[in-house]
DNA sequence: CGCCAGGGCCTCA
DNA sequence: TGAGGCCATGGC
């Protein structure tokens, strides 16, 4: 799939009037231990998570499937008290308590085999041996594990790991192909490429261009009732604007 | 009440 | 490989 000459600086374009237009978003939101601070609204951009961070960003990633944020930050809530479970701590719980504890997520029983199935996988593999590998070996190995599919295994590439892998979404679909640059049927990995290619492989971008896409589908871009008349991507504002 | 939300797996052609 | 069914809570 490729996207006409006379595109290819829609794709730059587009980030720099989204950065413009909705402010830095600061993902990925981590904090769940930290209840008395407004840890979802801190900035972690520049920011090499810790190895207790990269796994809350692994299990946000999970329970965020097809669901909305707000009902991950219930559960959130849940699991961490007293404290944020381990990866041990979530293979030893029961099962049906940790089903519980992210009940609000939607999916409990599918998602709380899949966290324990994954909080197996690192246990056994070690953050600093993983950020080691390069990214289609480190995308291969996720994409094995149960539960983690394209958009959970960059999720987690680009928001745990820092690495440049970018995250396709719903909402990215949906943007390209109302921006015209893409049909319905178009890949994952087609999607993905006109990204990495009209784009710097840089992690910090990537972030923040996956980020602001999401702000802009629940702003803008929803599914059924798109607000297009205040969209800052509609066609006069991109042609009109100079990189 | 129906639809959608920061998907992925399994099955069956 | 691709379409269809399934998983399931909460907001609007």
């Amino acid at each position: 799939m490729n996207i006409n000459k006379p595109n290819l600086k829609i794709i730059r374009k587009c980030y720099d009037i989204l950065l413009e237009y909705y402010g830095e978003q600061g993902w990925w939101p981590v904090g769940a231990n930290r209840t008395n601070e407004p840890s979802y609204t801190i900035t972690n951009k520049n920011r090499i998570m810790s190895h207790e961070e990269k796994w809350e960003i692994i299990v946000g990633s999970i329970l965020t499937q097809n669901t909305n944020w707000k009902n991950v930050i219930k559960s959130f809530a849940d699991l961490a008290n007293p404290s944020f479970p381990s990866p041990k701590e979530i293979l030893d719980m029961d099962l049906e308590k940790l089903a519980m504890l992210i009940y609000s997520s939607g999916y409990r029983n599918q998602k709380a085999l899949r966290l324990k199935n994954i909080a197996n996988f690192f246990l056994e593999n070690k953050f600093d041996k993983l950020s080691e590998y390069d990214i289609p070996r480190l995308r291969n190995i996720l994409l094995s594990l149960n539960g983690i599919g394209n958009e959970t295994a960059d999720s987690i590439i680009l928001y745990a790991f820092s690495k440049p892998s970018f995250v396709v979404d719903a909402y990215t679909k949906r943007l390209l192909i109302r921006l015209n640059l893409i049909s319905e049927k178009t890949t994952y990995n087609d999607i993905q490429n006109i990204f990495h290619e009209n784009l710097p492989k840089d992690s910090e971008i990537f972030n923040e261009y996956h980020a602001l896409i999401v702000e802009h589908g629940k702003k803008h871009c929803q599914k059924t009732k798109p607000i297009c008349e205040t969209c800052p991507l509609s066609i006069d504002k991109i042609c009109s604007y100079q990189i």
